[in-house]
DNA sequence: GAGTAACTGATAACGATTGTCAATTCAGTT
DNA sequence: AACTGAATTGACAATCGTTATCAGTTACTC
């Protein structure tokens, strides 16, 4: 493969933003990609960085496609292999958080600070975030209660969003 | 329908079975399957009369193919896209609940009287179902504070179980 | 019992994801 | 800076679960 030709991998432009979901991340710098791929084990490379660059960059809550489709967009040269290998990767070492709709494709996103939890609405796909500490300290209860040590947890609410029950 | 002499093609999926997770449905006699069936509008045949057979008999949380399994090692005439058409045309009616845990088939049960999520074992894939009234409301409550109108929402906890723990 | 729409089985098609493998690139070592 | 082994890559094939297609069959209304 070759990512040869031009100029230095982070030509630092702008992204296309969609209208409500805005970017909402920190910026973050090349070094902290670096630092997060070591992290993992793995090798620091072209493709990674580019990859990390598009997830942080664009709006949460992505599909493979999407990435590998931003991805592609700057850099022609990368195969969708290394947008799927790589997001598995990080899914498995909880890099990036995995949520699976139905039988949609998995959606990402960079492992946030903070857990939350999605409501999505059936009609639009829109999807708010949540948090609910109280809903979580119930959660550890059910599993103490069925002697289960808990790893993790997969919590969607669906509904109709209220732009959506208007119409 | 006509009983062909060959052989169906088998494909031969090789799932863990829940050792434990035994029948646990009460006998129903046909004339209530036919009317289930009635009821969700469609026609009574004789591989729907099978697939409900099958699935009340079975053990709960099962994917499509093994549905199709159980049905087939019965009624061998019975094509697996009939019993795929029907697991969605029965969860659509709600008369099947569909789970879906990360990238797996989707596992079905007969929609049971009371509504419960599940507690899964992450090494053993052991399911063990669960109801907290209180999880169910703290979710409405969210849902009310972005002025959702639930429809359905998805509660999988995931941990290892007191058995796998020990090992 | 006839008519008709619903249903069926076989098979092809599908979309998402994963495997394969030769060629390339990274990252330590001289 | 060049060397080297292992990790990584891109192209593409293969696989998975699931759905669509379609000609032939069946259940239900009259």
């Amino acid at each position: 493969m070759e990512i040869t030709t031009t100029a230095p991998i982070l030509t630092k432009g702008r992204n296309p933003v969609e209208p409500e979901k805005l970017i909402r991340r920190e910026p973050v710098d090349p070094s902290a990609f670096k630092r997060m791929i070591r992290q993992m084990g793995l090798k620091v490379t072209q493709q990674r960085m580019a990859i990390l660059e598009s997830l942080s960059a664009g709006r949460a809550h992505v599909t493979a496609q999407e990435v590998f489709e931003m991805v592609n967009a700057k850099y022609p040269e990368i195969g969708f292999a290394t947008v799927y290998r790589f997001l598995r990767k990080m899914a498995e070492q909880s890099m990036v958080t995995e949520v699976r709709m139905g039988g949609l494709p998995a959606r990402y996103e960079l492992t946030p600070r903070r857990h939350h939890d999605h409501l999505t609405c059936v009609q639009c796909s829109q999807i708010v975030e949540f948090e609910s500490p109280q809903i979580e300290t119930l959660q550890e209860m059910v599993a103490k209660e069925h002697n289960f040590r808990l790893t993790h947890h997969v919590l969607e609410l669906y509904g109709i969003c209220p732009r959506c029950q208007t119409e």
